[in-house]
DNA sequence: TTAATGAAATGAACGGCGTTCAATGAGAAA
DNA sequence: TTTCTCATTGAACGCCGTTCATTTCATTAA
């Protein structure tokens, strides 16, 4: 019968993500290995390649968890704030979007650094979480935008995600920056009221 | 003789490091192999070992090449347009940057992906490269903030280089991005506009 | 109950990797 | 020429992700 085939299928998966979400929590992406990981869940190398096409199949689920709770941990922190000025809650979203980083830095690096083959391509579920996340920065953006148009907005939301994403990449990659927490904050707070700023006064982006 | 045997070392190296750079500029550095390398230097695989501690030390070398071209690319890109206010020339840079990771997008790339075993550390001459690159960066600045001290300075050049980086990387990601490189430059353009009428405004960073 | 059958799980084996180091060879010294 | 020194070499090492012939298991038919 191919439904308790399905099932335990779906047990390895789980057992077998939550394993290599530890290891690249702990130890990072580019330490995960097959053997280890299947001797964890106490399966057969081969197991690991019943239930997904590769590593990089794993790791994308890893990664699917981590992009779901990066986005409830922004919006989280925005819902927080209650009623305040948009700019307040993109300055806010920035913040937490840093937080994540500092409190999770190998999960949070292993969203970029999965490498895929150009075949496979990105999921679709990758893309949908990834809309979700510039949903929320959008949201404030209209509000202090009421006049731009959609796609004018998702150029800014774009525009600030990237940014702050930069802001934070370097600031924690110990080879570049060395610069404190609370400078990289500053940081964030400077780029997100200059964006806001400008997009206010020109509409046109 | 040591003599004669440090010069054919040095031209190995300089061999060597012209294959790998054109190895990463056409395949990327996760594509670069010490047994091809030897091959096409016409050396054997243990000779790479003689010139370089490990392979992560020729890409550094081929790395420090990258940013010297990138440097001499902006500032050149600064210095073509003459005496223009200091807002048109950080937008300038910022589209410079974009335009020498377009051109070079492998080779771009590989300044940020290598992974280097924390003991062996940066070398020395990375970080002065890097400090050339925000020299040329805080160098408008200033003429738009003239009472900004140094450390202020600082944290706006590594907050707007950042944030480009940002853009241009996502940007040029294929997974996330997809937004045509006129548009890139839009985003370019709206961020240090909103950078520098802020840091203007409050001074304060 | 047993035999037959097809699907699922297994792990040794494969090809490839970066790196090493005993063996080789070339050049200087005697 | 012979000895000695040290740079060079490439086969070998220990890994890696992935595969696939083989085994194991579950189900059905006799």
């Amino acid at each position: 019968m191919a439904k308790n085939t399905e099932k335990r299928h779906e047990a390895l998966r789980t057992t077998l993500v939550e394993i290599a979400e530890r290891h690249v929590r702990q130890e990072g992406l580019s330490a995960l290995r097959a053997r280890k990981l299947a001797a964890e869940a106490g399966c057969a190398v081969g197991a690991i390649y019943n239930v997904f096409n590769d590593l990089t199949g794993l790791v994308l689920a890893v990664n699917g968890r981590t992009f779901h709770r990066l986005g409830a941990h922004v919006s989280g922190a925005v819902s927080a704030l209650g009623d305040v000025e948009p700019t307040a809650k993109l300055v806010r979203m920035g913040e937490a979007y840093l937080g994540f980083a500092v409190d999770n830095p190998l999960l949070w690096r292993a969203l970029f650094d999965v490498e895929m083959s150009s075949d496979t391509d990105v999921p679709d579920w990758y893309m949908t979480e990834l809309g979700q996340l510039f949903a929320i920065i959008a949201a404030p953006l209209k509000e202090l935008n009421p006049v731009a148009d959609a796609q004018q907005i998702d150029l800014m939301t774009r525009a600030l995600f990237s940014s702050v994403h930069g802001i934070v990449l370097l600031g924690l990659e110990r080879r570049i920056s060395g610069v404190p927490q609370d400078r990289i904050e500053h940081m964030i707070g400077f780029m997100v009221r200059g964006a806001v700023s400008n997009g206010d006064a020109h509409a046109k982006v």
